[in-house]
DNA sequence: GCAATAACCTACTATTTTAGTCAATTAAAA
DNA sequence: TTTTAATTGACTAAAATAGTAGGTTATTGC
């Protein structure tokens, strides 16, 4: 199991997309630019997610990224799922053989753990992101810098 | 957040270590040999795991390793703590500042996973682990296996 | 038709972590 | 005093992470 930036970074673009994306496509630009994240790397963690059918492009002037699926039928796991190899603990990926074809001491234990954490993050939409208290906070600030960006020199307190 | 051979190697070779250790030190030879992991692998976990006061040595023949504490006073979060960083899923630790000093979208959702997982994981002890009949079964294997030790061009089918 | 936009694709890279190996030293028991 | 086994430190190959760079293709508005 590894949960990085890598996971992190495409949940969190998706939630820009569930959060700006109700009425046109959403472009990288405009995610990179709302959450900090390198254009380069988010077209790579979107071709995953375009290929796993997460999201649906659309090209030329205006296009982007939007949901293929409405928000309260995406589930954190799935993207998580999508971008890395999977949210599963063991060493042998279920199949019970990790000490010379046999299965190890602690086997049951890591499906047990990889059972608690899949059953968590499938039990979270975007939809329910999207409706949590902070999730709106955090994004009303992140839009108020965005209509405004000025440079890092200039930022006002009030921008902060 | 990270779970990969190491610290299941650790909570594998504690394990090893409330079932073998309850009369005499067990060496690290005795686990490597049972549970298949590089012997100086596990010398390098035992350093952490002893500076985490998680086991105690005993040095010299018929030395070897100790649990420091009772087995159910010694949880697997802890262990896997010890030999990883942590068993965080924020990207922050907790500091909420990972978007230039500032909380991201995703920092609660993180944080409530975190939460999720070292909830399962600090309610497990070794002595719950060693209660289980999978485990049981598999420690019979392997000792079975032990105490007889042959190279792998004759081991016979009653062996395995 | 043309320029701008933005997805799409491929390849490359620096850094870090993993999963070890190797060699030498120290302490204790037989 | 020899053997056992922990202890320490340095080193390494392979993989993954977190990007970067540069180009190609499709679409739209002018
Ligand atoms: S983790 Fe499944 S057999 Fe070891
Ligand atoms: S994960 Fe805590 S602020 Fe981003």
């Amino acid at each position: 199991m590894r949960l990085t930036t890598k996971g992190r970074y495409a949940v969190t673009a998706m939630l820009d997309l569930a959060l700006h994306g109700s009425d046109r496509p959403v472009s990288l630009a405009d995610i990179s630019g709302r959450q900090d994240i390198s254009l380069s790397y988010l077209e790579q963690l979107f071709a995953k997610l375009r290929r796993n059918e997460l999201v649906k492009s659309v090209r030329g002037p205006g296009g982007g990224y939007r949901l293929s699926r409405a928000r309260d039928e995406i589930f954190v796991a799935e993207i998580i799922d999508a971008v890395n190899e999977s949210v599963d603990a063991t060493g042998c990926g279920g199949t019970a053989d990790c000490q010379q074809g046999e299965v190890c001491l602690t086997h049951h234990l890591w499906c047990d753990l990889s059972k608690q954490i899949h059953g968590f993050l499938s039990g979270i939409s975007l939809a329910n992101l999207v409706e949590r208290r902070e999730v709106k906070n955090i994004a009303a600030r992140q839009d108020a810098r965005s209509q405004n960006p000025a440079p890092a020199e200039t930022l006002t307190l009030a921008e902060l």
